[in-house]
DNA sequence: AAGCCTCAAATCGGATCCAATACAAGCCCT
DNA sequence: AGGGCTTGTATTGGATCCGATTTGAGGCTT
């Protein structure tokens, strides 16, 4: 993996590649893959206040870096500012949401029909392995990890100026409401599903059938929208 | 029009709404917004070299607004940046640019989507005004701008967070080679075709036909992505 | 008692200053 | 004579300082 300098990938989510930021001239996009994955991982939940000078101390640096970090990320939408006012992590509202999703059913299926042709036996069979993991997966957190992983795996293989970049910030963007959504579904039999659909993402990318792996990935999205609509008490507050 | 705080809007191209970056706290907004008209318009073509100190005194600003300035139009696509060098005007190959048109091709009938049932009568008349008039454009300039409202009211009825900005900024990344497109094809026929499309569309709307709207809009930007194809000498040099 | 206004502290944006890096020209060496 | 290295200059990045704006608290008025 690690892809992209444009500001958003790894497997994880974040980092314009692994060390690239670590000389001068990088302070920037160093603490701005701290701030994201510290955004991701849930440290600071939507709405949060982000002060510029609490940023920089405790990421050991001066509010001008800081300052260029809130610009990035808030380039990718996971933060908003308002000019002298602050900085806040961005909250979605249902309709947000589903319009982040409605634009995933659309832009997803065509990364991964890119890269079908492209995928290697030895990543089908990662693939195979981590759908079955995730099955049994002990906790939420445990299963958010192992499904991103399975489709960033799926969109790895193909050279893209900016549409994976763009799908990665699309799933940064609503990861906590995923994290959300997964705990409340995750008993419900409307998780099943999800399962079946991995497998069958396998299946038809073992057969380099592009349509067929479009299509049950236009659905999967699609049924996790329909999903979220059900359960609007996820966006109150 | 005049649209979204999130950095490129209006009927032209640009602004975070008209006149709102004007007080403190919005410079470096200002002089993005005046860099990315001045680039689109192609004063500084793809491969230009943008130097901080030049903005600055040109745009009567410190070199803090400019660099912020160019970490806004970076974000957009429209400057690459590298540290500690500078940064030029992006230039795209043509394999990016073809990436950019697919992904406009899944976005663009979304987005239309959301706006076929809210277009007024009146916005609809507009829309046969201007297919009209563009048939009759004196030249390839007035027939971009032309275009690009068409399009954009077509756009501009539904509320939405994030698509349209990400569709604009698709529109703002490849103006450059579709000036160049449209000169290069202005005599073919196959822009007749571009026409018939637009009468095509505007007729779809007014029977709330959403989707052969989709349909219709889809295969317009796929014949312009495949135009493109059988004119790799826009991107050469 | 509730709402509005005033005032002050906290925080942000912008300008200037200094350090670090990259690019280019010139020199030396082979 | 050509290529590689070194040094110098131009340009960018980062830190600090200062001015502008917001916002919260307290008191006053109605």
């Amino acid at each position: 993996m690690t892809i992209d300098p444009t500001g958003a990938t790894d497997a994880h989510a974040a980092s314009s590649t692994p060390d690239t930021n670590l000389g001068h001239g990088a302070a920037g996009a160093r603490v701005a893959d701290r701030l994201r994955e510290a955004i991701i991982d849930g440290a600071f939940p939507p709405g949060t206040r982000i002060r510029q000078e609490d940023i920089a101390s405790q990421y050991a640096a001066s509010r001008a870096p800081v300052r260029e970090a809130l610009r990035i990320l808030e380039s990718e939408g996971l933060i908003t500012r308002v000019a002298n006012a602050g900085a806040w992590v961005s909250r979605l509202n249902l309709a947000e949401c589903e319009e982040l999703y409605r634009v995933r059913e659309r832009l997803e299926p065509l990364l991964l029909s890119m890269n079908v042709p492209l995928l290697t036996d030895v990543d089908i069979t990662n693939l195979s392995d981590l759908a079955h993991q995730m099955e049994r997966a002990a906790d939420v957190e445990e299963f958010l990890a192992l499904d991103r992983t399975f489709h960033m795996t799926t969109y790895a293989a193909a050279e893209t100026t900016m549409l994976r970049t763009t799908v990665v910030r699309l799933w940064n963007r609503t990861h906590h409401y995923r994290r959300a959504f997964t705990g409340a579904v995750r008993a419900d039999d409307e998780d099943t599903a999800v399962h079946l659909d991995h497998h069958m993402l396998v299946a038809a990318i073992r057969r380099r059938d592009t349509d067929e792996a479009e299509e049950v990935l236009h659905r999967h999205i699609r049924r996790t929208r329909m999903g979220l609509e059900r359960h609007p008490e996820i966006f109150e507050n």
